[in-house]
RNA sequence: GGUCCGUUCGUCUAGGGGUUAGGACACGUCCCUUUCACGGAUGAAACACGGGUUCGAUUCCCGUACGGACUACCA
């Protein structure tokens, strides 16, 4: 299958995977599974100054909770083994020697030191330094310096970069899925450089080259990548392969105000921007994770996919399944979308009602007897967000109230409401089938025999049972107590209502 | 500063030369309910601005404004 679509999520190692990183990933993901395709994941880890341990694992933990596994690369093996950038040095510094051999690369002996003075002295001129055609016959590089100079240099290991000879004249163009024709000229791309001092390779020439030989057909990335993109045209020819078709995403947001969604803002809004929770080896600190918080993965995937693309139609809820069914890069979205704390809520609160009962109660109320913890779902379903906010209402609904609704007793609580909870308190022992439907009866039946009508007591007696004005149903809840505690409720409440 | 990208309700978005500009979240109201929540119904709410092109532009073109990304021997 040489035709075959070929997409490849390539993060790199230095720290928790962003939710924009992941959305990337859930679209290859898409792209390969909706075109039988193949995703690969590969690891960028030139930047050896960045490195953080643990990030490629919590990269692959987070990918395996949403359920976006790769087919190649790494965690999966493949023939382009291996998928580690580091492990692959040799395999640039051929290429990069290639570009030296024909002439479209050379070296350059600067200093950061030196182009830091450079930037600077242009800063202050109110212009801004580039390494270019104009610029590099003025530095110490083997486009400027004689052969015998370069031998000589390279001979004592002098230390040196591998830089692109960028053209001075010409236009750059490609057609890119999501936004059209993007034009550049040459002349604001700037020789960059594609070996480091220290051998490794930059992102530019890495990712050019392993794409070329994984075969990568789609480069589906974030908008950041678009303005190198013509860059990397400029090494797709001076190789003389045929790019892959490039997809810029739009970028994720804030949800305040503008610009790019980030770490801080995730910090500040108290919502999560990373999908697993991630404790910093350096500091300690540790970030939320959206899987922590109470986000359930099919939620986060919905929700997700759904930042920056849709499907056209008005339905909002996708199974993974059905994203890959309808997912396409055509109807990807140019502008970049703000994260929605209370929308991504919703999406969780969805989903949660399409698990069972049983379900839920076995992993969010492990310790209560099966029967009554699923009793307890039925409960309090409708009334959360996040499913372990079950186990906080449980615990608070087994609790004896300490506190009681003040705005209630004082307009509830008279001579008349509290005869009707007497009346109440004596009735319900009688009470034979402790259900929901029969207490509810054996209520209405002493009520109606003073001839009290129900809805005048009703609020104040959930009050003296729950101490709040407002809760779930509340004949049920009196099942789930049973009708000793509930007897025991009733007269301790009694006992500290004011007295008539 | 330079280069590039973008702009439809508060938010995510549909749409596209002639529409009552549609949906979802959030918000308001009503219904359901002994309460709250859920659910249902309903309401308010948008084409950044200015020029073209056109019989007609929110839709196409050009500017302007605003926003963003990039501008490292980081990715």
């Amino acid at each position: 299958m040489p035709n075959s679509v070929r997409v490849r999520f390539a993060p790199s190692p230095t720290g928790p995977l962003h939710i924009g990183g992941v959305r990337t990933a859930l679209y290859n993901f898409l792209l390969a599974r909706k075109l039988g395709g193949t995703f690969i994941l590969r690891i960028e880890d030139t930047d050896q100054a960045r490195f953080v341990p643990g990030a490629e694992a919590y990269i692959l933990e987070s990918l395996a909770w949403l359920g976006i596994s790769p087919d190649e690369g790494i965690g999966a093996g493949g023939p382009h083994e291996p998928y580690r950038q580091s492990e692959r040095k040799d395999i640039y510094k051929s290429y990069a020697d290639e570009l030296i051999n024909s002439g479209k690369a050379y070296y350059a002996f600067d200093t950061s030191e030196e182009l830091d003075a450079m930037r600077t002295t242009f800063e202050s001129q109110g212009s801004a330094f580039q390494y270019n055609a104009v610029t590099r016959v003025k530095l110490r590089n083997s486009l400027s310096l004689s052969k015998e100079e370069v031998d000589q240099l390279l001979a004592n290991n002098t230390p040196y970069v591998i830089r692109l000879k960028v053209p001075a004249k010409g236009e750059i163009r490609f057609q890119d899925t999501i936004r059209d024709w993007v034009h550049v000229h040459t002349s604001s791309i700037d020789d960059k450089v594609l070996m480091k001092s220290d051998g490794m390779p930059t992102y530019h020439l890495a990712n050019v080259v392993d794409d070329h030989i994984m075969q990568i057909t789609h480069v589906i990335r974030g908008e950041e990548w678009l303005p190198s993109a013509p860059l990397h045209i400029l090494l797709y020819q001076a190789f003389g392969w045929n790019p892959p078709q490039f997809a810029h995403l739009p970028l994720l947001l804030k949800p305040e105000g503008n610009g790019k969604l980030s770490k801080r803002d995730a910090d500040l809004g108290g919502f999560p921007v990373f999908p697993l929770e991630w404790t910093d080896p350096q500091t300690g600190a540790i970030s939320k994770g959206f899987k922590q918080e109470g986000y359930l993965p099919e939620a986060t995937l919905n929700f997700l996919a759904f930042l920056g693309w849709n499907p056209g139609t008005e339905q909002e809820l996708f199974s993974l399944d059905e994203l890959i069914a309808a997912f396409s890069l055509e109807r990807i979205n140019k502008a970049g979308a703000k994260f929605d704390v209370k929308k991504a809520q919703w999406f969780n609160e969805q989903y949660l009602k399409q698990h069972s009962a049983q379900e839920l109660a076995s992993t969010y109320l492990p310790s209560i007897d099966a029967e009554k913890a699923e009793a307890f779902v039925h409960l309090f379903l409708d009334r959360i967000t996040f499913p372990q906010e079950l186990e906080r209402l449980v615990q608070e609904f087994s609790e004896f109230p300490v506190t009681y609704d003040e705005a209630v007793l004082s307009s509830k609580w008279n001579a008349e409401t509290k005869q009707a909870l007497e009346l109440i308190l004596g009735a319900l022992p009688t009470c034979e089938h402790w259900h929901a439907e029969d207490i509810k009866a054996c209520i209405q039946l002493c009520l109606e025999q003073a001839g009290i009508k129900m809805g005048k007591v009703m609020q104040l007696f959930r009050v003296a049972m729950s101490g709040k004005g407002a809760g779930p149903d509340l004949m049920i809840s009196l099942e789930l107590w049973g009708k000793e505690q509930v007897l025991a409720r009733l007269n301790k409440a009694l006992d500290i209502f004011p007295a008539i």
